[in-house]
DNA sequence: ATGCGTTATATCCCATCGTATATAGCGCTT
DNA sequence: AAGCGCTATATACGATGGGATATAACGCAT
């Protein structure tokens, strides 16, 4: 059974969606930008761009990078960063259980994937 | 202000979003999908790839193509595509409403598009 | 039979995105 | 001073998406 997710829009062009969310998370527990691309099967770069585009779009960084120092450096998230993540899950949990019977309705009018 | 959208996601797909709804209308509305592309402004190869692609993820079609015949042709919604449309709309307003506080508290944290 | 406007399809081109790769900068450790 | 691992950045390459354009197929109207 497939499960139809939701992704908020926020604005036209800032969509912080399950992606970024994720990679933030990896970054909270790693503490590396470079070590949560590993993990999650994604250049490095794309990782770092991510994380670049997230820390423009916001009122703030969400994620504080440091560059040399013990072990070479690392990235952790801000206490800005930190909040974005309680609120989005916040916002995705209500939503979800909002819909849940909605989207029950919805699914079978989906093609079923074999 | 920031208003929230949703966009239904099948695993990492996406289903349905703001995009391929609003032409939805538009088609059911003209009653042509040329039509439909020109008033949004979008290319014919793209306004009907995204039908074609539609109804190839849904259970059946959503748009019905008429080519020849009267005026040319046409296209129209199916049930199943009026039916998809309601419910879309109906989950839209249960999530936002239930998210409205929650995207309230979300918005400053955005950096503010001059 | 011809014309019309639509659907249907193919081809070309350009912008964007992401991977891969390489290199530099950084600061702690040794 | 040298090494280490991470951030930071540039370049090249391939994949993808979408626009523009051209052409065919279609079926009703005239």
């Amino acid at each position: 059974m497939h499960r139809p997710r939701i992704r908020l829009l926020i604005g036209a062009a800032v969509a912080l969606g399950p992606g970024k969310v994720a990679l933030l998370e990896v970054i909270g527990r790693t503490g590396s930008i470079s070590a949560a691309a590993r993990e999650m099967g994604m250049s490095y770069r794309r990782a770092w761009s991510l994380v670049d585009r997230m820390n423009a779009d916001f009122a703030g960084p969400l994620v504080e990078k440091v560059a040399g120092g013990k072990g070479g450096g690392g990235a952790r998230l801000t206490v800005l960063g930190e909040d974005v993540l309680a609120r989005y899950h916040a916002i995705e949990e209500k939503a979800a259980e909002s819909v849940k019977e909605d989207m029950e309705a919805f699914a079978p009018l989906l093609k079923e994937p074999e």
